[in-house]
DNA sequence: CCGAGTTTGTGCAGGCGTTCACAAGGCGTA
DNA sequence: TACGCCTTGTGAACGCCTGCACAAACTCGG
């Protein structure tokens, strides 16, 4: 589970967090830049900071912090940023077409190298600068593209069969949108985004502050029953 | 950091995943469920859906295994999907308009109360069978529908305004889509999805494995150079 | 050059989460 | 009732992550 030269998996995903504090902090025209108030900007306690960005060597001057370019630079390196990745898109539904527009993936190096989708009628559409593809291209667009990163933005039941198919075509990492538990061979990543998840924790929490905040108000008229 | 009785966040996390397989266990008629094949459907190990669900309680049986509806009952009870939310969603860009048509909301007890804008051309347009309203009617929205939960899906640069205005109309809980860290007062639960960090995390082990890869097919060819 | 102030890098302790391994308990059959 | 089989529930060990606290190291002003 463990990075390259031994990164822990909780600082590899705080490093994105820190890149876009520094570069922001870059345009900012900060040179350096402290523990302290990366952590600021990043939401998290300096302590950390320092640990996390130890792991990728000493870059810091004492006394002074980080220079925030050289930061930039170093995580970038780490995070694998510094070269293009091909991204393929399987599914242009609603969640399909966000993701085709969203600005965020180019900022950092990853490309689009093709969109795709099941439904014929789909097909051809023009979306972000692309034109739709069937799946039945992927194995021909993964091999020209050299894409090795997957995103499944399809419904529940068509994800199982894509992520497969995107294995079989060479993709080995896959970024899943569906809801849905995804198997996958060994040797191949796989990360998942589900809203309803991410939801249903809120409610609990939620379920709990509203339990606690009645139990602050119903307690006072148990004692005045008690007293009465 | 923990739950009502001490659930770990862990396991919180988790229910959502059983929950969604229960469901399907429950349509396909299956009456009980052991841990083993809960845990293969929900891509885990069986001592951890054991412990995770002592959790909740004793609903199993020894030699049979768990009540699915039971099983279903209960944790829909714990994570409060047994009571309907109400949820705003502000920012109906490409984001927005994929999070309005997705189904898996209303599916779980979600209620969609309302989507807003900041944008004034937007604003009117119909949407998942809601018209948008303007950012500046959140007050009276979230006092009107008690809604707790907010949902930002706006650019970056708008995202803490908007978090702030929710905070202060009264939402308790928020869903960040935005690609910023947001600051939130005490009592608020802040849970974040960020696309960009998924794929940088993604990226960081593709390089891993090509690095490895490198390494594995360069190595042969060092021992050559070496025997020359 | 020296001393005060600042900030990094890290050893260490504590906490949380995961996993193993097995005792406890329930069911079915004879 | 007794026995064998199955599955839960959990004690205990291990490992990862966090956060504290401080020594080491650098800057700056005199």
């Amino acid at each position: 589970m463990k990075g390259s030269r031994g990164i822990p998996d909780a600082t590899v995903a705080r490093l994105p967090v820190y890149l876009r504090a520094l570069v922001g902090l870059a345009d900012g025209g900060h040179e350096t830049v402290s523990s302290d108030s990366l952590a600021g900007a990043a939401g998290v306690n300096s302590a950390k900071v320092r640990k996390d960005l130890s792991h990728l060597g000493s870059y810091g001057t004492r006394g002074v912090g980080y220079d925030v370019q050289y930061l930039v630079h170093q995580i970038s390196r780490e995070l694998g940023l510094t070269q293009d990745w091909a991204v393929v898109i399987v599914g242009v539904g609603n969640l399909g077409h966000a993701l085709a527009n969203y600005g965020g993936f180019a900022e950092r190096g990853f490309r689009i190298a093709a969109l795709l989708d099941a439904d014929k009628r789909r097909v051809g559409e023009e979306l972000a600068g692309l034109r739709v593809r069937h799946i039945d291209e992927l194995d021909a667009i993964v091999r020209e593209s050299r894409a090795s990163i997957g995103v499944i933005a399809t419904p529940a039941y068509a994800a199982q069969e894509v992520c497969d198919r995107l294995v079989q075509a060479g993709v080995t990492s896959i970024l899943n949108f569906a809801p849905v538990v995804l198997a996958v061979p060994p040797g191949v990543d796989l990360r998942k985004v589900d809203l309803s998840i991410e939801l249903q924790i809120l409610s609990f929490h939620e379920q709990r502050k509203a339990a606690m905040s009645r139990l602050r108000t119903a307690a006072p008229l148990d004692r005045e029953v008690a007293e009465a």
